[in-house]
DNA sequence: ATTAGCACTATTCATTAATGAGTGCTAATA
DNA sequence: TATTAGCACTCATTAATGAATAGTGCTAAT
């Protein structure tokens, strides 16, 4: 009994780049597969495994095209096929969108929300760490953006004569402190002052505005001669100078290490390089913040040398007013897309979902 | 030409714990041999490098005894032998205490002093990075214990009806955050009142004792009747709760899974499982706090069985008044010791130096 | 367009043999 | 009595071989 298999096999001209509706469900089998066993298929497994009656033979001729158009490799002649970065786009391009998410995930992941006044930094570090046990490869987050943050309080805090301690609180709940070095000996009470003026200045204002707030006042010559504004603005410039850079929790890197993808010598080396440098990574996770959904990087796609041979999935994370950062996974290209990408997703939701309850407003 | 080697040979009953200086100068032979070159050696080879003239087969009985002693093993009936832990045991008690520290050493260390104004724990995971990028072990970073560190300030900051951001800042430089959450709807003029009080009665005091005097307040009846301070109490005694566990940084778990000692799966999943947990390596963090210097747990000495392939040269830091938190390297028992533990005895103080200089007296 | 059949290729696995590093023991030596 | 030379023995490592296997590519038949 043979199935005919209908399709839209001559639609227009037909390029090289062209894929039949059959070829597409060949490749889309051949990739499932390469993802859940790690080896390649050959075309007489294949074509038992595959739903309707296809002979080897043609299945060969199709993986043939297949590779032609470049979404196949072989290792070697006699071996059987690889899927391509390319062939991994295809597939994750051709999934339906929204997978749904496993119980079992969102059990496991539960706990994320579970945090009664917890440092926006613990939820983080608990969500990342809960993705990397879950998909057992490596898991990133970003720390809030400083820059798109609002403020929600700033406190000064004299510690001796040339040294005070900023406090900044921000909407999202996140806090950071740094010294700042002074020339003048500020009394607390002074200091207080400062703070009053600068928390209802600028209260509720993002930090690149404050900072670009700040540096107009400076130019203008409205406080000129009002000694306490002067200086709330010269501490106030000092306080809110960026200094620290983003930062990036990790998990799960010896995941990778395990995975059999990964047991060539050179590419364990770059992979380490990577999580060493921090700031690719870091990349890829802001340019994530800038689209809503999933994102995902697929091998060579990645404009990093040392990724060239992983994937990274990402969603961002936010709270009611903003987008905060991102999370996101790095594993192999053949990683299980559909899985993954859901999981993803979902954490990515439940993290905003619990910030933005714990947000300051 | 033979060299005598002048000896105490014949000291005492010769147990079979004993070892006479020529078996020591072997022994140690053989470990060095071994930490370098990571593989056995064997007795022909150890001859030509040994300083003296020794025969092969007198090396050979030495090294049966050594054996017999519990310092060597053989792995196969026809392999070279190669040291215990004991034996390592024995090396490092052997060591002079101060082995100098390279130039080239400083010279990488040098940016963990170079910090104005960052918060402690961006020193702590910069002294760790650094020390990994050095040792090329895995390196841990305890963050100072909250119990000993004593106050500084502490803030409270209305952020709605009822939750409060209180904000602690240690002695050490460390700010903490986190939310309480109230029942009563307090105005930030009145939480400022009870910030005072608290500041006041508990400034310098360790977090321990306020969490002591605290609860003291509460069972005596001083404040029953005076409403600020009952509430001051309350309020201070939710705030100084306990509620995060000792934080721990890790750098360079990736360098172990190189490391040719650990290429047996299942010493690495061993070794993962114990980064993963955390909780065995805090706890010998914590007990390396107790006593000055540096520490070394060689491989079965310790508790965790995880560990046990593992060897631990961890030194505490601290300011001025305390002891703060510990650093450490993970390694392979065969870790070149004279380097290692010179390395982190270095980096310990480097970190004592520069945190006792940001401390906040 | 599809398929069957066959030649061809490369990996993998087990077997074998050679090599060599290393020990243990015994008898000779200083 | 301590040391050494010499020799037999063991076992891991390595290379070579060959059989088995999984896979492709091509051609001719359907």
């Amino acid at each position: 009994m043979k199935i005919k298999v209908k399709g839209i096999e001559n639609q227009g001209a037909r390029g090289k780049m062209d894929l039949n509706e059959r070829s597409m469900i060949v490749l889309k089998s051949i990739i499932e597969n390469y993802i859940q066993n790690s080896e390649p298929i050959g075309s007489r497994t294949l074509s038992k495994s595959i739903g309707f009656n296809l002979s080897p033979a043609t299945i060969r001729n199709i993986m043939s095209d297949l590779a032609e158009s470049g979404f196949l490799i072989q290792t070697h002649t006699s071996a059987g096929r690889v899927p391509t970065d390319k062939a991994y786009r295809f597939y994750v391009d051709s999934l339906s969108k929204k997978p749904a998410v496993p119980e079992q995930i969102k059990q496991k992941l539960s706990p994320v929300s579970n945090v009664q006044g917890t440092p926006v930094e613990h939820i983080l570090s608990k969500a990342v760490h809960l993705l990397a046990e879950l998909t057992k490869f490596a898991c990133v987050v970003s720390t809030p953006k400083q820059s798109v943050s609002r403020l929600q309080r700033i406190e000064l805090i004299k510690i001796n004569e040339d040294r005070i301690l900023v406090i900044l609180v921000t909407k999202a709940g996140v806090v950071r402190d740094k010294i700042i070095f002074v020339k003048e000996n500020h009394s607390q009470e002074f200091l207080n002052s400062v703070t009053s003026f600068l928390n209802e200045e600028f209260k509720n204002h993002s930090m690149q505005e404050i900072r670009e707030g700040i540096h107009q006042s400076i130019v203008s010559d409205r406080h000129r001669y009002h000694d306490l504004l002067a200086h709330a603005v010269r501490l106030g410039k000092k306080a809110f100078e960026l200094n620290q850079p983003g930062e990036m929790f990790i998990e799960g890197q010896m995941n990778l290490l395990l995975d059999s993808h990964f047991h060539e010598q050179s590419s364990v080396r770059s992979l380490i390089d990577a999580f060493e440098q921090k700031t690719a990574i870091m990349k890829i996770l802001d340019d994530s913040m800038k689209n809503k959904g999933v994102h995902i990087y697929i091998g060579i796609e990645n404009d990093y040398e040392h990724l060239h041979r992983c994937s990274l999935i990402t969603a961002s994370y936010r709270n009611k007013q903003n987008v905060l950062g991102s999370i996101g996974v790095v594993g192999p290209t053949s990683m299980d897309y559909k899985r993954i990408i859901s999981t993803v997703d979902y954490t990515a939701k439940m993290l905003s979902k619990t910030i933005s309850e714990q947000s300051y407003d």
